[in-house]
RNA sequence: GUCCCGGUAGCUCAGUUGGAUAGAGCAGCCGCCUUCUAAGCGGCAGGUCGGGCGUUCGAAUCGCCCCCGGGACGCCA
């Protein structure tokens, strides 16, 4: 198990199936010499994690300090107790007194040999991502628009988000069930379709219907709406003489007949009268179509076949309250039905005094749906961060209700809230346009690609015009996305197009460039003909790179476990720069020797993979080039 | 009023389980293209980690109090 044989570099590392990830070897060495050293000790964290400072090690272990505290000796009497007990030498320099430093930090530095053999490990294998969601399901909803509305900014990060949490699920094994949860009924969506129903009655051509004109629908509506609520305030707070008031009585009055008719429309539809019908999958159709569209320019995996619209949830309703009814889950308060759930003082609500259903009664629904049905051991909700107490109600109420326990499972399984910041402008408020309406992400996404295209055109003017299109595109793109991505996810976020666009730093285009420049080596490599043949770690920027690669494995779980994409951003930005200075500094091509040459080129379709890879979680379309 | 989330360089943000001198990018200044794409690389400068007290070998990180900003709080979704 521990044999040391570092001495020759082709034998397969004497480790078990985590073997190329140093971080993991390192700790079970010590943590076994922790165990020898202090058997009572109980089996503390041996506290390993990658150098914060290179001149310190690749590697260091702080365990000695805590460990000191709790025995009560000296902390660097530990470190040394630690040392006499450790076996490193397969894969490190051999550990001195000079491997203790500070207060007791015993610090590690891998050999070259045993870094190139991991490397090859990693290059063998599936760069070393264990497939830890394998056999299991795991849901994410994400996008949520609703019907007759553009998508906007207010959809961006659910969407992008969304979509890269799902790809990294993906990519660490699970089955993975995307689900669009529409707004799609309810009183809104009956107003728009009674609107729609005038404009047809009236004889307008409704063939070529265009989600902007459903919008107009919508806001008018919505106008109407809400000055029939107003209306009724008013009324209610009786200070407006009948003179003063007659104006808005009228206006009122109409509001009134809409309203009433929209409740009319809403009682057709729900059920499913075949002409009040036609007219609402019309609004479907075109609303859905954009947005697919959308998504599909942004990189986004939605299409209508993950759409799981409130609709869809509808009939089962009216059996979920009964059933949290007739169990006592859910008792009557002041007229409404509610679950109370220990822990949340707010109980949740899901039936109205006038009967009628809430949005936590579909979600329980959905969960129901997404966990029994499904087989869902994660149900992941990419929602608004504003939602986080909605979510909490209802993830507790399901969960009380047994709708979050899948037939035989020893327990619930994981709902989980990963929800996001709002989307602000320079002035540090809600981003919108300057006349204070939301932002169109088409809108959003033509000025990206407009400015990629600028960009393309002055850096890169060797390009086809076809060429740089697509170029523009996946960079401007690129751009939104890394921008959205890169920041924690909790945290509102400044938008900016001229940062994000800059192309310089920390930004998408970065990252692809990285890529792109790896990838045109490649390309002469295999005009020259040179293979990439086994790594060999001699320059410092090599190994820089090499530890940075070895770290891809564990940046993926890190992820998977904390719902956090931005930590795969860090990793990728760090990436990426260490592979410019690799670049910089250490010639493939015109290397010194064939040897160098081809472990280098070697060591660039190492890289190669690993970008792409992480490219391709994050949803970023890859390039050959810019 | 109650609860939740934030506050780190001029700006935008990272900061792992409490670890060594708090890091990037942008903006500013100075260098580096005859050589695999300079959308790059190197350097300089820039900090009361909102404030205070505490816990300890060690705090941006944990606890308590306060300040500032945002959000959510039963019949919308």
């Amino acid at each position: 198990m521990r044999a040391a044989n570092g001495s020759n570099p082709d034998a397969p590392l004497p480790c078990g199936p985590m073997s190329f990830d140093p971080l993991v070897i390192l700790a079970d060495r010590f943590s076994k010499a922790i165990a020898e050293a202090f058997p009572d000790a109980g089996n503390p964290d041996p506290m390993v994690s990658a150098g914060r400072n290179p001149k310190f090690g690749d590697f260091q272990c702080n365990a000695a300090m805590t460990l000191a505290k709790t025995l009560g000796q000296s902390p660097r009497d530990v470190a040394k107790a630690i040392l006499a007990k450790v076996d490193v030498s397969d894969i490190a320099e051999p550990l001195t007194e000079a491997s203790i430093a500070g207060p007791g930090f015993i610090n590690v530095v891998l050999k070259p040999s045993s870094l190139g053999a991991m490397l090859g490990t990693l290059r063998s294998g599936d760069l070393g991502v264990e497939p830890v969601g394998k056999g299991k399901t795991v849901v994410v909803d994400l996008c949520g628009v609703n019907l007759a509305k553009e998508m906007h900014v207010g959809h961006l990060r659910s969407c992008i988000i969304g979509d890269s949490l799902a790809r990294t699920l993906a990519r660490v094994g699970y089955t993975v069930i995307r689900q669009n949860h529409v707004g799609d009924w309810g009183l809104p969506i009956a107003m728009v379709t009674a609107k729609l129903m005038d404009v047809a009655a009236a004889g307008r051509d409704i063939a070529h219907l265009t989600l902007d004109d459903l919008e107009k629908l919508y806001r008018g509506a919505k106008i109407e709406a809400d000055a029939d609520a107003k209306g009724l305030a008013a009324v209610k707070r009786f200070n407006l003489g009948p003179k003063a008031s007659a104006e808005l009585e009228e206006q009122v009055a109409g509001a009134e007949q809409s309203m009433a008719k929209a409740k009319r429309v809403l009682l057709d539809l729900q059920a499913h009268e075949p002409k009040a019908m036609s007219f609402w999958q019309r609004i479907v159709d075109v609303t859905m179509a954009a947005c697919v569209k959308t998504c599909a320019r942004l990189n986004v995996i939605v299409t209508t076949e993950h759409s799981a619209g409130e609709s869809s949830y509808a009939e089962e309703l009216a059996g979920l309250v009964a059933d949290l009814e007739k169990r006592g889950v859910a008792e009557v308060s002041a007229g409404a039905l509610v679950v109370r759930v220990e822990g949340i003082d707010e109980p949740c609500l899901v039936r109205k005094t006038d009967g009628a259903y809430l949005y936590a009664t579909t979600d329980m629904a959905a969960i129901r749906r997404r966990v029994q049905k499904f087989g869902a051991e994660r149900v992941i909700y990419c929602v608004d961060q504003r939602q986080a107490l909605h979510f909490k109600q209802v993830f507790g109420s399901a969960t009380r209700a047994g709708y979050a326990t899948r037939a035989g499972a020893a327990g619930p399984s994981r709902l989980e809230h990963a929800g996001f910041g709002m989307v602000l402008g320079d002035d540090g408020r809600p981003f919108k346009t300057r006349s204070g309406d939301n932002v169109k992400l088409a809108d959003l996404i033509d000025e990206a690609i407009e400015r990629a295209e600028r960009v393309v055109s002055e850096k890169s003017p060797e390009l086809s015009p076809a060429e740089r299109h697509t170029v523009a595109e996946a960079v401007g793109v690129a751009a939104i996305k890394y921008a959205d991505l890169s920041s924690d996810r909790v945290k509102d976020y400044v938008f900016n197009f001229d940062r994000m666009l800059a192309f310089e730093g920390n930004t998408g285009p970065y990252l692809l460039y990285a890529l792109v420049r790896v990838r045109k080596i490649l390309a002469k490599a295999r005009e020259a003909g040179i293979a990439g043949s086994g790594i060999v770690i001699a320059a410092p920027e090599e190994k820089t790179l090499a530890l940075q690669l070895l770290r891809y494995p564990g940046v993926l779980a890190s992820v998977t476990a904390s719902l956090e994409p931005h930590r795969l951003c860090t990793y990728l930005y760090e990436l990426c720069t260490s592979v410019s200075v690799f670049y910089d500094k250490c010639p493939v091509l015109s290397a010194p020797d064939a040897g160098t040459k081809a472990s280098r080129v070697g060591l660039c379709e190492l890289t190669e993979r690993v970008l792409s890879d992480a490219l391709t979680v994050l949803g970023i379309k890859l390039l050959d080039r810019m």
